[in-house]
DNA sequence: AATGAAAACAGGAATGATTCCTAAGATCGA
DNA sequence: TCGATCTTAGGAATCATTCCTGTTTTCATT
């Protein structure tokens, strides 16, 4: 059973209030603004939590190798910046010359991550 | 300069003949049977030397958060298998619908990421 | 073939994001 | 109010990856 606590609502609210993509380290700085004496281990837990509860998402991890966190889980792509590192949303229908167009960006790399199940594992589970 | 090394040789080849998409550790261990006194840290310099020079590529980390590397460059995308951790090639036109029929596989999530220069890294470069 | 500077190496230590551990504190149904 | 269960703070542990150092290899030039 999922108890109430009031870091867990401060770290969602949070989420939910900013478009950044912050990592654990942002967030935890954030919050301790509220809560002085978080810990930064229950940033992560509560990160774990909320996304296994579809509440957030994890957005794979950037240049710097830290995971991402987005509060808004409506479907949506992101774009990461080679260079300063910011990750924009991207909500329009695919087509790379016209979203270079449209948001005045340079696509480098368009790469298309799928995740499921493989055939070879679809078939063990029918077994 | 970039001078000629048995080691890095050893790793280009490896990475040409294999499909699996292998993360540092599994390479490692397979050139040791050629090489047995490589170091781990000669791995992770070559990787990163071949994948500066364009002749692998480093593909995302996987579930388990190591990286992998795959040795052959032309344009594709990669199917991550949630249950097995497996990456498998995909080389097909971008149609999820069409792709989980042709391949049997489930697909559960399909994330464009893309990657290059956003509009004030662009601007600053101008100036 | 010998020389020397630059690049690479092996081995091991350091880094750092993330996870794990434990004793104390908060939550909530009964 | 009580107790079972979940959560937390704080700090230690993990582990993929990077960094460091003294030694070896490469290779253009003699």
């Amino acid at each position: 059973m999922l108890k109430h606590s009031k870091q867990r609502e401060a770290i969602l609210k949070n989420l939910r209030s900013r478009y950044d993509h912050p990592n654990a380290d942002m967030i935890f700085a954030s919050i301790r603004e509220e809560i002085p004496n978080i810990s930064l281990g229950t940033v992560y837990r509560n990160l774990a939590l909320l996304t296994e509860t579809g509440e957030i998402l994890k957005i794979g991890p950037a240049e710097d190798g830290k995971e991402r966190y987005d509060g808004h889980t409506h479907p949506h792509s992101h774009f990461f910046c080679e260079d300063c590192g910011t990750i924009e949303d991207i909500s329009e229908f695919f087509n790379a010359n016209h979203l270079e167009q449209q948001l005045h960006i340079k696509i480098h790399e368009a790469n298309i991550t799928l995740k499921g199940i493989c055939q070879a594992c679809l078939q063990t589970k029918t077994n």
